[in-house]
DNA sequence: AGCTAATATATGAAATATTGTATATGAGAG
DNA sequence: CTCTCATATACAATATTTCATATATTAGCT
């Protein structure tokens, strides 16, 4: 992935957030990421597509639920960004950590092993 | 700096490149940036000075020249962030490197100091 | 098969960003 | 003080991105 891709798709408030957040908290679920960041499901949506269009995450299902993780195949220096953002801007994601950890019902994880 | 402002900076292959070429050679004036890139000068002008607005960018006049170089008082990840992009996409920069050296009459640089 | 919950996509309108062209500014030379 | 070179800015046209709303898809349950 060409640089300039890469940038434009950290370049949103709603994608980067994405990012981080599934970054920080390994998998996140559509329903999640759209209670942590209090935007609509199709907004949410559109920008995980792209996100996993472009490369940047992939998803797996789990009975109801698609679950969103950063691709392992990134280039080292991709992720390595990904990781120094995240990092260093606690509070930039300090308030919608908050309100993911106030969600209720949140679907549980099955290993995907054994 | 916000994040995603510092990311929507980078985000355009113009910007991006006269950064990753900045970085990479320490200063540049703008007609040195606008033949590597071969765009016009308001064109490279203009995104230059949002770079200074933002912070990313300082810059100096000597003579008839502008040289702009990184702000050192950029945070330590936003600076690891171009570094590690400047380093992992020597590609991306080649042709506008080659196209720097072709170029005659670069203008000289007077130490600042002594 | 029909129903529901979670997620995805299509469409057009609105907001933003980018660019070319023309013009302005500012320093140094004569 | 005028001319030139390097750079900056203004403005309008164009391109790109983002969004709300409506609708489609898919899995699991009954």
């Amino acid at each position: 992935m060409n640089p300039v891709q890469f940038y434009k798709c950290l370049a949103d408030e709603t994608r980067l957030k994405c990012i981080l957040l599934i970054e920080h908290e390994s998998e996140l679920c559509v329903c999640e990421l759209t209670e942590a960041l209090q935007e609509s499901q199709p907004k949410i949506s559109r920008h995980l597509a792209q996100l996993r269009q472009c490369g940047i995450l992939l998803d797996r299902r789990q009975a109801k639920w698609i679950f969103y993780r950063i691709n392992p195949a990134l280039p080292e220096w991709s992720q390595k960004i990904i990781t120094e953002t995240t990092v260093n801007n606690s509070d930039f994601l300090k308030e919608n950590l908050a309100q993911l950890t106030r969600m209720g019902s949140r679907p549980e994880r099955i290993s995907t092993c054994c």
